[in-house]
DNA sequence: GCAAGGATTGAACCACCGTTCAATCCTTGG
DNA sequence: CCAAGGATTGAACGGTGGTTCAATCCTTGC
């Protein structure tokens, strides 16, 4: 037994499998996922086809990785923002202007990772993504309405909804490039009035 | 010349047409649009796969059809029963309760016309279904901002939010098959509120 | 430098499915 | 009953793109 993986081949397979990943994104961004031959991504992430199957079993499983590590980063900025500021009413309004703001900033990449009609298994994915939002959302909720900022209401619900109303009304302005000038305050005020932020 | 297509022959390929649509309907009621091969829907109505190609250019062209028939069905089922009522309250009400009455009627057909993967050019076909509802219920909300029952929005920006508040809420029931017993109700307090409708 | 064995390559493979088309069947007017 | 010509058939075609694999390259420990 002459040869044993060693940290240096551990190492350069990890950076392959990142690169991997970061060409996926690169590449989604730029043509969304009907861009996404495997090919292509090998490519760009300068190794062969088959190479990538040595880091994923499928497309499938590579697309799933690489929807959960943008979601993530998604779900992360919005959560950076809304934590800045206190009180229901301000971080749901971070959470709508982050969200939107970012999308707008890619929005070929948004709408692959909003709405592109994409394999089965990666969008269940699109699920998890959603739920992360929802969830986050969920707990600003409670907390409004523990506190009596906000009325009594399913805090699950309402951020489940609410999530389903910011995706919705960001798919027309990601289509257009550009949101009118009123749409995020509307949102905004959309939003504060379901959740019964007193005015 | 001894053949020329007569009436009767008119109505046979008219009739072949309906039952291609059908059969497409039925499929997707049972296994979604991914069960929808050609093949799959040509034999379901009685033919040969190659003889759909007599009634539509493309299987893209087949589907697109067969969601607006579907769609079509929906939204007039739902405007049907709106229009009983008087007051945006209880239209917006009716709206939400005939919707997902109906998605949970028929879960997987409602699955496929919301949110399944399909053909991009089907899924623009989607697209003006969700359409067809905001147009529908942006005419509600400004009739209600109009008699003053509603504060001022932007009608449609509103209508938007709503349809994308009520699919997304009606994603994980129709997964699971049933519906909190809350659910419904709790979505029409929500859209209730995000409208301004006055406790 | 060498043998062992994993990593890499990329062209070939193949499954799937939408689409086509030559053969056949049916309908029509005479 | 016949000939013309459209309708129907369903097996075969073909394009796409994910996946595989035999050949080759590299890395490792001695």
């Amino acid at each position: 037994m002459a040869y044993r993986s060693t940290e240096r081949v551990k190492a350069r397979l990890s950076a392959s499998r990142q690169r991997i990943i970061a060409a996926a994104l690169e590449i989604m961004a730029a043509h969304g996922y009907a861009g996404c031959s495997v090919a292509a991504v090998a490519e760009r992430a300068g190794l062969a086809t088959g190479s990538v199957y040595r880091h994923f079993p499928t497309k499938a499983d590579l697309f799933a990785e690489v929807f959960r590590t943008a979601s993530q980063r998604e779900v992360d900025a919005v959560a950076r923002a809304a934590a800045l500021e206190t009180g229901v009413a301000e971080r749901v309004s971070a959470v709508v202007e982050t969200f939107s703001g970012r999308a707008l900033q890619s929005p070929r990449l948004a709408y692959a990772l909003l709405a592109e009609p994409v394999d089965p298994a990666v969008d269940a994915e699109r699920l998890v993504f959603r739920r992360a939002y929802a969830e986050l959302i969920a707990g600003y909720v409670a907390e409004g309405v523990a506190s009596g900022e906000l009325p009594p209401q399913d805090p699950d619900l309402s951020a489940t909804a609410l999530v389903g109303a910011l995706a919705e009304a960001m798919v027309g302005p990601l289509a257009a490039g550009v949101a009118g000038r009123d749409t995020i305050p509307g949102l905004i005020a959309f939003i504060h009035r379901a959740l019964g932020v007193s005015p």
